[in-house]
DNA sequence: TAGTCTAATCGTTGTTCGTCGATCAACGAT
DNA sequence: ATCGTTGATCGACGAACAACGATTAGACTA
């Protein structure tokens, strides 16, 4: 069944990844409803482990974070979801990988919204 | 509506609750764990207004801040009681009633562990 | 072309969260 | 001693989350 290929969101997530973004000197202030929303995305271990990791790599392909966690293959690619949908990582189709970095503009603005309170 | 009268008495009782304590120099830097704790406790947005509520009247009780809140009484108990289980406010027993205030050293570890992200 | 590799998505299961009304415990006042 | 007030706790219930294995879609290689 569903022979037509509806299935095309993989082109969504290709974005701009680590280096290219300019170094944000203003840095806009998240309301309440967003940095919640960031503050949720990184109220989970794991999640924090894989900005850790993302970091230290500087940019890295998802079998590697999926090497460095003790965690199955769809659970670590959800946890990347959760946190690319939030704003803190980008991720970008390289071939048949996906390489992803830390956002620094998105992990700004956590910064900036919780230094703020 | 109206059914309460104005609760301006309240302001009489501004009181020393809470460590007025100067933020300490040198703050705990918090590990996984325990920053993603202090993260999702964040990762609500009742929440995150909570801890504005508190730091605007500088420290008040509960039901100062269920009247600003549109929620049940029971709601509000309940994101404070996460909040001070995750270190970031804390309440103390006045009488019949509960004052609460932002924790400056709990808010001071989450900051500085977002900040070394 | 078929085959392999990578990673996202699907479907499921069990757990936790958010919210509410109701109840309970502690305190102050009558 | 009894009452009214305040706020934490309980029990319930639907929604959301976390984890997994299985499946699927692209992209290279032979």
């Amino acid at each position: 069944m569903s022979t037509t290929s509806t299935r095309s969101r993989r082109e969504a997530i290709v974005e701009e990844c680590c280096d290219v973004v300019a170094p944000p000197g203003n840095v806009a202030v998240p309301d309440d409803e967003a940095l919640a929303a960031m503050a949720k995305a990184l109220g989970h271990p794991t999640r924090v482990r894989i900005l850790r990791v993302l970091d230290a790599h500087q940019a890295c392909i998802t079998g590697d974070v999926v090497a460095e966690l003790t965690l199955a293959q769809s659970t670590v690619s959800e946890h990347l979801r959760i946190l690319r949908e939030a704003g803190l990582i980008q991720g970008e189709i390289e071939g048949p990988r996906t390489r992803y970095c830390v956002s620094s503009s998105g992990l700004a603005a956590l910064k900036a919204g919780i230094a703020a309170l």
